[in-house]
RNA sequence: GGCCCGUUGGUCAAGUGGUUAAGACACCUCCCUUUCACGGAGGUAACAGGGGUUCGAGUCCCCUACGGGUCACCA
């Protein structure tokens, strides 16, 4: 066996891809480029009731957008396909042969009914819950009865007694777990459809995968799995298991959770930059060496390693995804941002689908101004409102008392003969005409800037105030002036 | 409840027996700015608690507390 890496995002597509998902597969993608091994994403789809058709693709086009690749999966393929479990219920045969042979499985006739009776009576009695394993002593008499009853049976893994099973960890190092604290477990549904422990050791046997790298959840399922992997007679991969991802409450995320975005397509949707979100959730878990956080994803490649990966759980501060964003977005081309900021004003209603060239370019400007305050392009609609509302409404209680100030209408009043004298109202003609009005009232600073801000936009934070004069354009800026007056 | 994992500022986190316990987000102050932002410079703020081991413990061990995971014919 070669000794390569290869490694594997295994979800299941039971719907959108996930941040804890997708940090789980962007990890495995980092190792395997880091190492030049391989990186595969395969389905892990037994569970037809929650299969959802749509889960597969939404994964991948969450992973493309985050820049991920793969070297084999459902859409290219690749040497150990297929790629989705269901696809392979012939390979996984001849193992639950091999298996019911040397007596580590065996048939379980119970049905779901008496097995969450029993589960009921156990807990009543304030036992844990476990099967009781009552399927290995059957007898060929009683065997032959449920089967004359027609009855399915699942099939189980006989879990060895008095055996403690330990593996090391690359990330929590040496864990251990008593084989005794562990019930004789389903392998094979009735239908004849593995579950999903028994179905990832094969798979990761028969694709070769050398390091399995997912989440904390699994942990406890490990000692299962290398319990099957040894009655087998199969190699052991090594395992990391990374720490779950915590929403502010320091709970886990669920998926009725509101407090957090948590699926990767609804941050596409909001206009944030994949390479943003790809750098933030690289740091959920993971340091690098230096003081330096902001990360090419090249840069993170090369420096990457499972060393610096965190045991302990991790909240997710969507406060600095936000400042990262922004950080990004400040960064990127004016041309691009426009491109996502767009589709959000056209959905607010304010813009027609297809723009002339002089609204494209007076689009281009309005972006410009945000583009430093903006920490996501669906913000653009709040931060522009003051250009698209009629009437500007005069809430903000900052921006009354300015409005309340003595000074206020001598400003207004100087600001909107200038405006109507004009002749030329380009934003570059704007700072004259402030210095035209300073010069005849006498106001300067805050009192004649935050007059006139305030009289414009009903706000008195907002962007540069000549730009927004110029785009708010003439006449709007003549009849706000006048409404005051 | 059993088993397993974890616990450094509000959050992300560095730290692998000897440090004034980094850095980032958020917050506050100041500077820049004829307004608002951006930007820059500072500041507040942490080793969950208790026992050991050691000359010395955030770092090693034990206990407690708290948080999380798991105990499905889910993954």
């Amino acid at each position: 066996m070669s000794d390569q890496l290869r490694v594997r995002y295994a979800p299941s597509p039971t719907g959108q891809l996930h941040i804890g998902g997708a940090r789980t597969a962007l990890f495995n993608y980092l190792l395997a480029r880091k190492t030049g091994g391989q990186f595969i994403i395969r389905f892990e789809d037994t569970d037809q009731s929650r299969h959802i058709e749509s889960g597969v693709d939404n994964q991948l086009q969450g992973l493309k957008w985050l820049s991920l690749d793969w070297d084999e999966s459902v859409d290219i393929g690749g040497p150990f396909g297929p790629y989705r479990q269901m696809e392979r219920l012939d390979l996984y045969k001849p193992y639950i042969d091999q298996l019911l042979k040397s007596g580590d499985a065996y048939p379980c006739y119970c049905s779901e009914e008496e097995l969450e009776q029993e589960r009921a009576e156990q807990e009543a009695k304030g036992e844990m819950p476990r099967y009781s394993g009552i399927g290995r002593y059957l007898t060929a008499e009683q065997i032959a009865q449920y089967e004359a009853e027609g009855r399915k049976p699942s099939i189980r893994f006989r879990v060895p007694e008095g055996k403690i099973i330990a593996f090391a960890d690359r990330i929590r190092e040496h864990v251990e777990f008593e084989s005794d604290g562990i019930g004789d477990f389903i392998i094979v549904r009735a239908d004849g459809i593995p579950t999903y422990n028994f179905a990832v050791i094969l798979d990761d046997h028969l694709m070769k995968i050398n390091l399995v790298i997912r989440g904390e959840e699994h942990l406890s399922n490990t000692p299962r799995q290398i319990m099957m992997y040894e009655a087998l007679g199969l190699p052991i991969p090594e395992f990391a298991h990374l720490s779950i991802i915590l929403n502010p409450d320091r709970k886990k995320m669920s998926k009725r959770d509101e407090s957090i975005v948590q699926f990767i397509g609804q941050y596409k949707e909001l206009g944030y930059l994949p390479e943003a979100v790809l750098n933030f959730i690289t740091l959920l878990g993971w340091s690098p060496i230096g003081e330096e956080e902001i990360f090419t994803k090249e840069e993170i490649i090369a420096q990457f390693d499972l060393s610096r990966v965190s045991k302990s759980p991790a909240v997710f501060d969507m406060d600095k995804l936000n400042w990262m964003n922004n950080h990004y977005m400040k960064k990127t081309d004016l041309s691009r941002v426009v491109e996502l900021c767009l589709p959000h004003l056209q959905k607010a209603g304010w813009l027609a689908d297809s723009l002339s060239g002089q609204e494209q370019e007076w689009v281009n400007r309005l972006v410009a101004l945000n583009q430093d305050r903006m920490q996501f392009a669906a913000e653009i609609v709040s931060l522009s409102e003051i250009f698209f509302q009629e009437e500007v409404t005069y809430e903000d209680e900052e921006a009354k008392a300015i409005l309340a100030e003595a000074y206020a209408p001598i400003v207004i009043r100087g600001f909107l003969d200038e405006v109507q004298r004009a002749e030329a109202f380009e934003a570059e003609h704007i700072p004259a005409m402030l210095k035209a009005v300073q010069k005849a009232t006498g106001y300067k600073g805050k009192p004649l800037f935050m007059s006139i801000r305030v009289a414009l936009t009903g706000q008195v934070h907002g962007p540069d105030l000549n730009v927004t004069v110029f785009l708010l354009g003439k006449e709007k800026v003549a009849a706000r002036l006048n409404k005051l007056l």
